[in-house]
DNA sequence: CATTTCGCTGAACCCAGGTTAAGAAATCCG
DNA sequence: CGGATTTCTTAACCTGGGTTCAGCGAAATG
């Protein structure tokens, strides 16, 4: 388990032994079972979490009560509410297990600690809020300039792994349409 | 000039002034006339740019040659396509400038060599795209579940002085609706 | 295994926002 | 300054996607 993090890691940038091991005790083990909430709106987020199985979503879910997906996360992803988790405010999503989940969880303090003991981890996390953010502007720029139909196709594309774990409706959430609508769009591909 | 980049700096961590002078010679000054270029897409962006003074707009052009809008960059923000710039692929959006602007700009090699000699820098660039991926999840989450006329009273509070220099039709295009429909917003709102 | 619940589909109808066109206002530039 | 260009507004009409309701199969729950 710990490997998982270790070679997710050194994707990135490589540690001696020695900084894996001193990272690793910053990180305690999580388990969820389906449906079960890692976040719920409004609530601080205490944690970053590294998903070493199972696959959650993370969700705003607004004032008439419709909720809107902004990401799935599985294997290899992190899953948090970074701004809550930065500055301490009662975070505008929630975060649910969609199978049982396996997690490495490090909390705010920890991860301050950890960038002081380990400056490598510093870059580590710096280059992954980078691609975080260069994910999360491909979604924008998608959002923006493609219709529903087209994000549809790219996120198969894109996702075809976790499309098929996924219910309709929450990859409706996703794409931000209505599962009925989405229903249509299938059967009108289907047909050629 | 580079007053406004220290300070902008040590709003987030503070320098020595051996560090800020080590920081300095990695920047250097580009001006732009009102309608020029700072990117192309299609190009590979070179700079990540520090804006001094004046204003540009980021913005992608689809298939069918419409404009969508990413961000306003005004004084004390920053400029670039962090995809391209750290892949050296081409870029999705262009750069102009909306007003005469003054940029300190840094490459990326010089900005490798800047994370090795000042490690500190590499901490504020970390929350300088911490801040970033946080405005722009904002933003998804707006722009799934609010209709135009609150994305556009939230872009009016949350960017008063930016909503004052820009035209109008470059604020459809950020809020990712027709001018036509934005001046029908606009009518609507000052009946009341 | 009976039953309630939940997710998917289909069809009819509706509305926010787009499109087109044309005039008024502002802005650019020789 | 005056013509040209660009921007803003208004109005009439159109469409992608939403809503509602109904039926039906697959899971969860007892």
């Amino acid at each position: 388990m710990q490997d998982a993090l270790r070679s997710h890691i050194e994707r990135k940038i490589p540690l001696t032994d020695e900084e894996f091991a001193a990272t690793m005790p910053f990180f305690h083990v999580r388990k969820l079972k389906r449906r079960q909430f890692l976040l719920q709106q409004g609530e601080v987020c205490r944690y970053e979490s590294f998903v070493v199985g199972g696959c959650l979503k993370s969700y705003h879910t607004d004032e008439r009560g419709d909720d809107h997906i902004l990401r799935f996360s599985v294997e290899d992803w992190w899953a948090g509410d970074l701004d809550s988790f930065l500055h301490h405010t009662p975070s505008t999503i929630s975060i649910e297990a969609l199978e049982p989940v396996t997690l490495l969880v490090i909390d705010q303090p920890g991860l301050e600690q950890l960038y002081r003991e380990v400056p490598k981890m510093e870059t580590f996390f710096r280059m992954l809020n980078e691609n975080a953010l260069i994910a999360t502007s491909r979604r924008v720029i998608a959002d923006l300039s493609l219709p529903a139909r087209e994000r549809y196709e790219r996120f198969l594309t894109t996702y075809p792994q976790i499309a098929q774990r996924i219910p309709l409706k929450d990859i409706a959430a996703f794409l931000g349409i209505t599962p009925v609508f989405l229903s249509r769009l299938r059967r009108e591909q289907a047909g050629f």
